[in-house]
DNA sequence: TGTTAGCACTCGACGACATTGAGTGCTAAA
DNA sequence: TTTAGCACTCAATGTCGTCGAGTGCTAACA
């Protein structure tokens, strides 16, 4: 257990640390007001906290850094919730003024804020379609081998899945199909389209459409790639801006890894909900060591839909991004869930 | 004009630098086979072709590097068709046996594949959708003021758009609406609907719909947006591993661009069809002074829809770099004009 | 017993300086 | 016109000494 002194040490080390980038010593802290003790006291608990692992030396005559130790417990137990100034906030605001046409905007546009107000990258995951529910259905077939299925959710959505017809099928049975969908998968979420299609869809289909097997399929296939997780990105160049990243090579990692979709979805997908901070070494990926992630989730009508979240060092502003994502991804939820929910 | 001995020195010196990425000496074009001239000879004729501005000199003992009018002259006059290599042609093949199921997939592909074999950045634009026809459009209400309207071309692409509805439409009218425009407009390229709208559909409109003033200028909401530019990168960590990019304040400007959409869209958007190589400098952007653009278009039955192509340093493998986009181009070509026009 | 002043020590950063070598330009001879 | 030879240039590299921020330890102090 740390003592009231070194938690007000550990508390300054780091907030010096990430404003300067700059190990810091036992003189700049002792000079900080408000702690009347000495440097050499200092270099006494700096020495302790370093045996506790929370601060490492880069070498003998240097400061110390805060380990991914010290931050988590600086996260965890020293943080105040931080206010954002007036500009900052006139800045957020800009995106909840302008009027929403499509989702995807207001989405892109969060990013685009959330990466100019903090300096970082932003990524922004969903909304998650799994639980909006089917609107409408349409078939368009575009030739006598192809068609176009289209699915509309009550959230505005449109997905779109090529399909390759069956042979020799008349437009009159395609015409009969969409009818039956639409009658019994309407309010279905897309997560159950596929089986409720088998049980409650199948046996209508059998009874009024004909090739019955091969439509089947066919239709299958529309529901299939549904929910295809969506990725925004903003910012990735702000990462050069870190000192700690004026080596190429440490840079060329993080870029290879921003363009690997598949990584970032598994780095930022936010198994529970709310809050999550990842410190260092505690993304398990080597290329993250000197990174943090801190994401929140964002609603519709109180359930989780997508995640919001920056990119940066370890050495991060974390009271200042953490108050800028909640106030995102409140806004965020107040706009999907009007958007969604037809005001 | 250049002699034939100051061409093949020309020629020989650039090649030497796209592989070494270091000024080239006198010494090293004399020990090149073929020419038997000695390096003094060598330096003589290198001071000219500094004086006539192929050459430049990045310091008073250092070798020569070629100028963007040396690389001008280069890629107009001296270079010669290259034929791919076995394992290049295995690789760019790839893209073409697996079965197209969406045309973006095929795009998508073609990026990462031309990323991947010419190891830098890939660029592609489009394909263009204003010359796709209407083959179907389709308004779903979501509640009482909103609704999607979906527009398909015969290529089976989706595009959909957010309606604001007027106040009070019964689903009738937008029923009626629908069968207009359908009937109406079938076949219509996308980038006439809006005038063919109120040449051809409003008078029927008036007559039939209501409040036809209203209905007409929501309408018009659908087509607006049509034919956003579609662009697709790959390989952008790929700019770090050139020698000239260890700096890492280049690097970060170039990202910057790489990040504005609509400044890559300019850069890229060929307006001559067919092969275009934009050096340095003719870029026009201060960012680009030290990178070279190749782009080639693809076609769709005989018209050109979009744009492929590569960012690089002006140290670029232009050879090889234009061999693989034709082969691309023309491969892309094919599999879109039989994907669009039904096989 | 905890705190602090003092001091020797460490080590990266930085500048001065010499060395090296690739490459040039010029001159004079072939 | 070509080429051998030579003096010259200049970035790159390495070595060395200095500087200073920062430490750890010890001994004195409250």
């Amino acid at each position: 257990m740390l003592s009231d002194r070194q938690r007000c040490i550990l508390h300054a080390i780091v907030d010096n640390y990430i404003r300067s980038a700059e190990p810091v010593g036992s003189r700049t802290i002792s000079k900080r007001e408000g702690l009347g003790i000495s440097s050499a006291t200092i270099r006494n608990e700096m020495a302790d906290l370093e045996e506790l692992g929370y601060l490492e030396q880069p070498h003998t005559s240097a400061g110390r850094v805060p380990s991914t130790k010290g931050y988590r417990f600086y996260v965890d137990n020293l943080i105040k919730p931080q206010n954002l100034s007036e500009e900052e906030l006139a800045n957020l605001k800009q995106i909840f003024v302008d009027r929403i046409t499509h989702v995807e905007q207001v989405i892109e546009q969060t990013a685009a804020i959330l990466s100019q107000v903090t300096n970082y990258t932003s990524v922004v995951l969903g909304p998650e379609i799994f639980e909006h529910r089917l609107k409408h259905i349409q078939i368009v077939p575009l030739n006598e081998q192809q068609a176009v299925a289209i699915v509309v959710t009550h959230t505005g959505r449109v997905e779109n899945t090529l399909l390759d017809l069956p042979q020799d099928i008349p437009p009159s049975e395609i015409e009969k199909l969409v009818n039956i969908l639409n009658s019994k998968l309407k309010d279905v979420p897309l997560w159950q389209l596929r089986q409720r299609l088998y049980r409650e869809v199948a046996s209508e289909m059998r009874r009024h459409v004909e090739p019955y097997e091969e439509m089947l399929v066919t239709i299958e296939e529309a529901f299939k790639n549904e929910g295809t997780d969506r990725i925004f990105l903003h910012g990735r160049a702000k990462i050069i801006n870190q000192p700690e990243f004026r080596d190429v090579e440490k840079v060329k990692d993080l870029f290879e890894l921003l363009e690997q979709n598949d990584q970032l979805i598994k780095l930022f997908n936010n198994r529970e909900t709310g809050l999550m901070i990842r410190i260092g070494q505690e993304n398990s990926i080597d290329v993250m060591k000197n990174c943090s992630i801190v994401t929140t989730s964002y609603y519709v009508d109180g359930k989780p839909v997508g995640t919001v979240g920056i990119l940066g060092p370890t050495r991060l502003d974390y009271a200042k991004v953490i108050a800028v994502l909640d106030y995102l991804a409140m806004g965020l939820s107040r706009i999907l869930t009007d958007a969604f929910e037809g005001k």
